[in-house]
DNA sequence: CGGGAATAGTTGAAAGTTCAGCTATGTTGA
DNA sequence: TCAACATAGCTGAACTTTCAACTATTCCCG
């Protein structure tokens, strides 16, 4: 029996890089977008909702989309419906069923707010990265992505 | 005066991965150590604690080191003081410091848990990745990080 | 058809995080 | 020396996330 295979300094520090990475980047981002009185989430969701058909989703394809528990999401919602970004609304063919809908306020807002966003991701991260390291970046990580969505 | 400069479909695509794989992945380590009553948060202040001479080390420094703020942290450590994992001590030098320190349930704690840890991020993630990936990523992150560092 | 299992979503309480403000100690320079 | 400022850390309230439990509807199959 072996003992445990602990990570060699590479694997340190390309995995400690990526923790790093990534707790500073999204500390910044969030900071950004404070401004426009928007969380990260709150931009995720107008994202998805602003580039689906009829600026609509189920409540549960959202929660899949964004990655994050129904429940999460039902109070995410709430608290956006509150800030007058989102309706609810019922669906007709499944009526256990509820969509998230756009209001035009928050179409506006994400319209608005997008420029500044993106120019945030490219200054803090995407401009950093040459076109080959953006490839070499999606060819690691998306096969994870699949591995762990299998998982559940 | 140009518009705002989207994001390519490569550059959406890199980014859109890091960001799934990230939420994927800490979901996934996160439920793991749950077994053992840790979160991620518990484990990595461990770790620190257990790598620094002494097994302690002051509340600023160990906030830097984990990337989160001093109030964060308190609560935090005071959680796992809670549990046993860790004590507060005065620090003599400069008498508003304070060190948090590993208990020997901390340290017996990190011992028996770390290797299934780390058998978790090579599953998910290190075992995923060649080793010219895994140079890559560092490559590619730790000027990010080095840049992130310097804006606060 | 009808009853059990699965799916969609919400809720409220507990746990965790953020924010602003507070105390105490240390450092600096007129 | 001592006032002003900076640093170290804590606290409580507000906000966000998680967890388990709950209702309502739809699906599946004998």
């Amino acid at each position: 029996m072996t003992g445990p295979r602990w990570l060699s300094a590479t694997e340190q520090r390309a995995w400690r890089s990526h923790l790093a990475m990534h707790k500073l980047l999204m500390h910044r981002l969030d900071r950004e977008l404070q401004e426009f009185e928007l969380s990260l989430n709150d931009y995720e969701i107008l994202v998805n909702l602003s580039e689906s058909p009829g600026r609509r989703m189920r409540m549960s394809d959202l929660a899949d989309a964004t990655i994050q528990s129904r429940s999460r999401l039902s109070h995410q919602i709430s608290r956006m419906e509150a800030k007058g970004l989102v309706v609810r609304e019922d669906c007709r063919d499944d009526r256990r069923g509820t969509f998230a809908v756009l209001t035009d306020d928050g179409w506006a807002t994400i319209q608005r707010v997008a420029p500044h966003h993106v120019a945030s991701v490219r200054e803090h991260f995407v401009d950093r990265l040459s076109d080959d390291q953006l490839d070499a970046l999606e060819a690691a990580y998306t096969p994870i992505v699949e591995h762990l969505k299998t998982l559940r």
